[in-house]
DNA sequence: ATGAAAGCGCTAACAG
DNA sequence: CTGTTAGCGCTTTCAT
C-alpha cells in the first residue's frame, strides 16, 4: 500500500489516522490510492501494534431471552460512539462455560461486561485481580476494582409484593429461576420477606417451558397469585392457565419480571417490573470505559425497576 | 514466560500446539511455568502471526427477534466445535449499517455470515469480490463464491396457504414485513400466487408494535384470517385482537412464520411455519468453513419449514 | 530436538 | 513534514 502510493508506511498511517501532520497533496495521493485499492487497515494487526482490539467481550446467559439483548443494544450503542465494538459470547446457563468464555474474551478484547453472571464469587475475583477490566451487571459483589451496574430487586419486588397485597392477595407462589442468579436470590429474598404476604418457592426456571411445566406445582399450594422469575416464565405459565380453563386475572392473578416486549400484547397483557434496560447497558458501557481508562470503576450504580400494572392481576377471586 | 521457564519462544510455541516434537521433560518444565504464570498466549498476536482469527463475523437485523439468537446457538455450536469464535453485530434493519458493519467485521475476522441480509446485491457482491469468504442464510442471491442457506418459504407460504384455503378461507390479509426482505418477499409472493385465496397486502413491519398497529386496516379488507410476516408480528395482531374483544380463531384465524419460542404459549397457540433454526445456523457454518478452506460453498442449501397448526386458525365464522 | 532469526501489518519514537 | 527504525507477541523456517 505504501509503495502504491509512493510514500512511506509512516505516513500512510499518518494519513489514515489523522495523527501528525501531512503535506495535503500527500495526503490526498495517499487517499486516492486506498480508494483504489480498497485498502483496509488490518484490525489485528493493528490491536497487536497499539496493545488494544478497541473491542470489548460481553457475556450473557441466554440470548434467547429478550432481555439481554435489548440491554446489548445499549452496550452497542454506547460502546459503538467511543469507536468501541462488542463481541458477544452465549454461555447457555452453564457456570463452566461462562468461565471460560470470559476467559478466552478476555484475551482478545480490552475488557468484559458480564450480564448476570453465575459464576463463583472467586471466579469473578480472578479476572479482576488478574488486571482486566470488568464490570458485573445484575449481581452485586464486592471487590473494589469490579464495576457493578444493578437493578435494585430488593425494592423493586417490594413494589410487586405491596401492589399484590393491595389488591387482597394474601399468598402467592413464586416460580424461581436458576439457583446461581442473583436477580432470583434478590427477587425472592424481597417477595419472602414482606409482611403480610405469604409466599410459596417453586423451583423452575428462566424459559418459558419451565413455568409451563411448574404451574401445576404452582396451583396446588393455593395461592392465588403467582409470581413468575420473569417474563418469559410468566409466558408460560399464562399459556398453561390457558391450557386448563383457568382465567386470568379472574381465576388467578400472574406477575413477572423485566418487561419484555411482548408482555404488553400478551392476553391478558402481563403486570410486570419494568428495568430500563437500555439504559442499563449503556451505564455499563460508561462503568467499563472508567476502567479502560485505568480509572476506578465508581460506585456501584443501582436502577430502580418500575411497576408496570397491566391486566394480569386483580383482587383474588372469593 | 520462554525465559521463565528457560527455553527459547520456539519451544514454548511448540508444546503449548502440539506442533513440532520436544523432549518431554521440557514440555513438562514449559506445561508447569505456564501453570505457575497463568500464562495465555495472546490472541491479537497469535491472529497475526498465523494470519488468521479463528473468528467469524454475524451479523443478524435485530437481535430481539427470537428468530436471530436461536440461529446464532447453530451457527455457535458448530462454530466452537471447530475452534472458532463468533462475533455478533446487530445492525438494527439499517442498511447502512449493516454494509458498515459487514465491512468491518470482515478486517476483524475469517470470514462472515450475513443473517437475511437487506443490503443491494452489489454491495454483497463486493464483499465476495474482495474475496472475503462469506455466506447468506435466507435470502438466495446468484453469485459463484457465496455460499447460501436459505428456506423454502415458497413451498413453506403455499403450505400454509392451503391450510388456510382447506378450512374454507377465501381472503386473508398478509402483514407484510421490511420490504427490503427477501423472507418477506417470498412469502408474499407466494401466497399472492396460491389459486383460490385472494391475498390483501397490509404494510407493517418486522416487530410486535407493527402487528398491533396495522391490525385496524387488515380488518378492514374483510378477511377472514390474517398471516403475519412473523410471529412477533402474530403477537402483536393478537394482542390488539383480544384488546378489541376480537375471539381467535372463532372470529377470525391468524397465522405468523418462524415458531419463535413463544408461539406455543400464546393464546390462542399461535399456527405458523417452523424452520429447524438450529440447524440452519449449523448448515451455515458449514457452507463457511468450506469457503475457509478454500472450497467452493457447493450448492445453495434449502430448507423446508413444517407447517405447525395450533389452535389460531380454524374454519371462518360464517 | 532445540535455538536463533525473520516476519505477520501496523504504529510510535526518532532522526533528518 | 516525512522517512527510517524498532517492536507489539507469536509462529515458523532454517540451522545447529
Amino acid at each position: 500500500m505504501a509503495r502504491a502510493a509512493g510514500v512511506s508506511p509512516a505516513t500512510v498511517s499518518r494519513v489514515l489516522n489523522g495523527h501528525g501532520t501531512v503535506d495535503p497533496s500527500l495526503a490526498k495521493r495517499v487517499r486516492a490510492t486506498t480508494a483504489k485499492l480498497g485498502y483496509v487497515p488490518n484490525a489485528i494487526a493493528r490491536g497487536l501494534a497499539l496493545g488494544t482490539s478497541h473491542a470489548v467481550g460481553v457475556v450473557v446467559p441466554d440470548l434467547a431471552n429478550p432481555f439481554f439483548p435489548t440491554m446489548l443494544k445499549g452496550i452497542g450503542l454506547a460502546a459503538g460512539t467511543a469507536g468501541f465494538r462488542i463481541v458477544v459470547a452465549e454461555s447457555n446457563e452453564r457456570i463452566a462455560e461462562e468461565v471460560r468464555l470470559a476467559d478466552e474474551l478476555a484475551r482478545l478484547t480490552d475488557g468484559l461486561i458480564l450480564c448476570s453472571p453465575r459464576m463463583p464469587t472467586a471466579a469473578l475475583r480472578s479476572l479482576v485481580d488478574r488486571g482486566i477490566p470488568v464490570v458485573c451487571t445484575n449481581r452485586v459483589v464486592r471487590a473494589p476494582e469490579l464495576g457493578i451496574v444493578a437493578a435494585d430487586w430488593i425494592t423493586g419486588a417490594r413494589l410487586l409484593a405491596s401492589h399484590l397485597a393491595d389488591l387482597g392477595h394474601r399468598k402467592v407462589a413464586f416460580l424461581a429461576g436458576p439457583a446461581s442468579s442473583w436477580s432470583n436470590q434478590q427477587r425472592r429474598l424481597a417477595l419472602s420477606r414482606f409482611e403480610g404476604l405469604k409466599v410459596e418457592v417453586i423451583p423452575a426456571g428462566s424459559a418459558s417451558a419451565d413455568g409451563y411445566a411448574a404451574l401445576p406445582s404452582a396451583l396446588e399450594t393455593g395461592a392465588t397469585a403467582i409470581v413468575a422469575f420473569n417474563d418469559l416464565v410468566a409466558l408460560g405459565v399464562l399459556g398453561r392457565l390457558g391450557e386448563l380453563g383457568i382465567r386470568v386475572p379472574d381465576d388467578i392473578s400472574v406477575a413477572g419480571f423485566d418487561d419484555i416486549p411482548s408482555a404488553g400484547f400478551l392476553r391478558p397483557p402481563l403486570t410486570t417490573l419494568r428495568l430500563p434496560l437500555v439504559d442499563l447497558g449503556v451505564q455499563a458501557w460508561h462503568v467499563l470505559q472508567r476502567r479502560l481508562d485505568k480509572q476506578p470503576p465508581g460506585p456501584p450504580v443501582r436502577l430502580l425497576p418500575e411497576l408496570v400494572v397491566r391486566e394480569s392481576t386483580a383482587p383474588p377471586a372469593k
